[in-house]
DNA sequence: CGATTCCATCGACAAACGTCGATCTTTTGA
DNA sequence: TCAAAAGATCGACGTTTGTCGATGGAATCG
C-alpha cells in the first residue's frame, strides 16, 4: 500500500507553517536537554522511585563519577526545575519537584 | 507540612540501586538528544501534523537556516529512527516513521 | 551533451558540554 | 579553636554539536 506523493514543480517550494509557539519549543528543548544525559536520566529515575529525599553523597557513591561532576549534573536538574533541594547540616537532600506541570510529569512517566 | 529527612551518619553513604537498565537509558538518551534542538523539534511537529510526506526543500524555505544545516538536522532525525524518507526524482520526501514504538509515540504526543 | 535543481556529504570553525582536580564555604564535633 | 566532611564553584581540558560555504552526485530537461 503506497500513498501517492504530492505533486511538485521545480523551483517552487511551499514552506509549511510552523505549528509550535516559540516559547513552548524553547521550554521543551530546555527540558529535553536536561534529560538527555545518561547520568541525569538515571538520577531522575532514582528520585522518582524514592519515597525519601536522597542525599547527594549517595549519588556520588552510586555513579563512577567525581563529586564535582555529580554536583554539576544535579545543578542542571535543579536549573531545569526538575528537582528540589533541602539543606540540612552538611547534607543536601534532593527530591523530584512535586509541582511539575502535567506535560513534564507525562514525559517522566514515559521515560523513567 | 514538612516531611522528615532521613537520618544520616557522617562518612556513611548508601548508594541507591540504579533502577534503569543501561540499554534502556542509552536508547532514551539517544531519542532525547535527537529531539533536544529547536529546529528538529519543530520539524517533528510539522511532520506529525502533515497528512502528506513533505519535501525537504519546503523545510529549507521555512527555517532561516542553510540547506546543509536543514539536511543535517533531518539526517539526525533519520538516524534516530524518527522519520522515514522516500526519494522521488530530485526530491526527498520525509514523514514521521509510522512504526514508532509506544513509548516514543507517547513522548511525541506530549511534546509536539 | 550541458545546464539546472535538489540534496547529501565534507571540512572548518565557534560554542556548548561532560569531566576532572583544586579550591572555597559551611557545618559539625572533638 | 581547629580538623574533618559535604557540597558548590572555578579553571582547564578534550569532545560533541550546530552552523556555514564548498563540493559532489543523481535526476531532469532543453
Amino acid at each position: 500500500m503506497k500513498s501517492t506523493l504530492p505533486e511538485r514543480v521545480k523551483g517552487v517550494c511551499s514552506p509549511p507553517s510552523i505549528p509550535l509557539p516559540l516559547t513552548r519549543v524553547d521550554a521543551s528543548v530546555e527540558l529535553l536537554k536536561a534529560l538527555a544525559d545518561p547520568t541525569r536520566l538515571q538520577m531522575i529515575g532514582v528520585l522518582k522511585r524514592s519515597a525519601q529525599p536522597l542525599c547527594i553523597c549517595d549519588f556520588t557513591a552510586a555513579f563512577e563519577l567525581s563529586q564535582p561532576t555529580i554536583s554539576h549534573h544535579m545543578g542542571k536538574l535543579r536549573d531545569a526545575g526538575l528537582v528540589d533541594v533541602t539543606k540540612a547540616g552538611i547534607w543536601a537532600y534532593y527530591r523530584l519537584n512535586s509541582h511539575l506541570d502535567a506535560k513534564t510529569r507525562a514525559l517522566l512517566e514515559v521515560l523513567v
